[in-house]
DNA sequence: GCCAACGCATTGTCTAGTCAATCTAGATGA
DNA sequence: TCATCTAGATTGACTAGACAATGCGTTGGC
């Protein structure tokens, strides 16, 4: 039997301290020094303890306060929510729905032309070189961002629109779509997880530990050719990805995915 | 204008190497040795600069070969495929449609009877004490745990039917549950990303860095009772989730959720 | 009473090592 | 030839420090 290093005991008497409610949501944990004492070690080590923990988004290094259990309140995510019938209650937000806590949402909106990924590429089915509009929305609640949220459309059905507006288009720009012609009736949804790449976690504000969701929504017209790609950034430790599907309006077809998964 | 720390910038030039195709997938970075010369820093300087390319989930070490990029192949996760008329190619798995590169899927299946967590209380709707049936199954392609994913109902709806065997249901344990009278029609899925704890990465032998879902999906009736709740524990790297919507089959409510989220 | 300066506890970054554990590949021996 | 042993390279765990950066609370000046 191997004995288990220090930091790893380290982690695991804390994380079963943090479990059990020894240190409740928001408590401050013993300092590294203290800690350094009782297991009578280097800082060092116990920092890796600490270090794994951090890394698993259970708790927080504030300095020069200490470290801290954190809290967690999550939105409800809900990209279904663009096809209800009746539009949610804050209409700014077309893919959150849930209680704000009072705070203020808000949104950037930046519109730009651009060269898309290969991922865009593949689901709108574009030609490489074509150029794509790309609708930027940063969403935000009192002023920190939330989530990021980029709108592809084929440059060519949107030019001179109101889709490129940069602000709020009070019909939606799904409306705008369907004025052209190419009103969105089915929608694909994928969800990739990963760590965020420190440009993200800057913008988002993301704490270490935080995952994140790489949100691709194609949505197709009646026609099933592909008409729009969102691409969103969701926050794991801020959103609750939320949807739900009935038996009985369930499509006749195996499952669609015209381009490989990678 | 501060400097940004070496171990950072070791982390941000291996990271750029690495998108750039200079380290593509499966090849070998630079030891630590090297980096440690290259750098003109200490040891453990560069290891923390190698931590977090490791804690991003982008490199992985192997002892005592070095640190490898890793490679991604990615299974797809399909909660709503249980809802559809045709079953997919490979039934064994209700939620996995994919590709499975001529691995051999299977599964273990365990069937108990638990009290349930207070997310499953919620969600059926149990007073305090009550119990609940529990079939565990663990999915795996060749051998290897690929999911976790539990399914949880009231004990006294399932006791001595065929939905505790603890085997293969030809007809499925949703056919099972109809038969007794309490048809799914209508699932709520809810998906909490995190990173895993040390137990949930070892059953499912994740590297460092692979966040995780906790995938709620709770289903009900014609009745809209709550049946079964089904938790599952979707590893990040090894899965895309989807699922898509319909705007001509929208549901006329509002969102229902009828406990509060954590 | 109010505000600024300062002390100080705490985490962040880093050095320069030691010894252990593990796998590969080459050398060795039957 | 084939199996076995061994040396070496590499990461893992850890020690014992140093100095920097940060923000909170207290103290002192006005």
């Amino acid at each position: 039997m191997k004995p288990t290093p220090v930091y790893q005991r380290i982690a695991d008497d804390l994380r079963q301290a943090v479990a059990d409610g020894t240190y409740p949501p928001g408590s401050k944990l013993p300092t590294e020094n203290v800690l350094t004492e009782r297991y009578e070690t280097s800082r060092a080590t116990v920092r890796q303890g600490l270090g794994v923990l951090v890394n698993e988004g259970l708790v927080e290094p504030r300095r020069p306060q200490g470290y801290f259990v954190i809290e967690h309140k999550r939105l409800v995510y809900r990209p279904q929510a663009e096809f209800r019938r009746r539009p949610p209650a804050v209409d700014i937000f077309t893919n959150l729905v849930a209680e704000y806590d009072g705070r203020a949402p808000s949104q950037d909106i930046e519109v730009s032309i651009v060269e898309p990924t290969q991922m865009v590429r593949d689901r709108l089915g574009l030609e490489a070189g074509e150029l794509v509009a790309a609708r930027r929305r940063v969403r935000k609640l009192d002023g920190t961002a939330y989530n990021l949220n980029d709108s592809h459309v084929r440059l060519s059905l949107v030019q001179g629109t109101d889709w490129m507006t940069p602000a709020d288009v009070a019909r939606g720009t799904n409306a705008v779509l369907a004025e052209l012609g190419h009103e969105i009736v089915y929608a694909l949804h994928e969800f990739y997880l990963r760590m965020p790449s420190p440009q993200e976690a800057q913008r988002l504000n993301l704490g270490a530990g935080v995952p994140i969701a790489e949100h691709y929504a194609t949505g197709f017209d009646a026609d099933e050719t592909p008409i729009q790609v969102t691409v969103s950034i969701v926050p794991g430790d801020r959103h609750v990805i939320v949807f739900d599907s009935y038996r009985d309006r369930e499509n006749s077809d195996q499952p669609r995915i015209p381009w490989g998964a990678p």
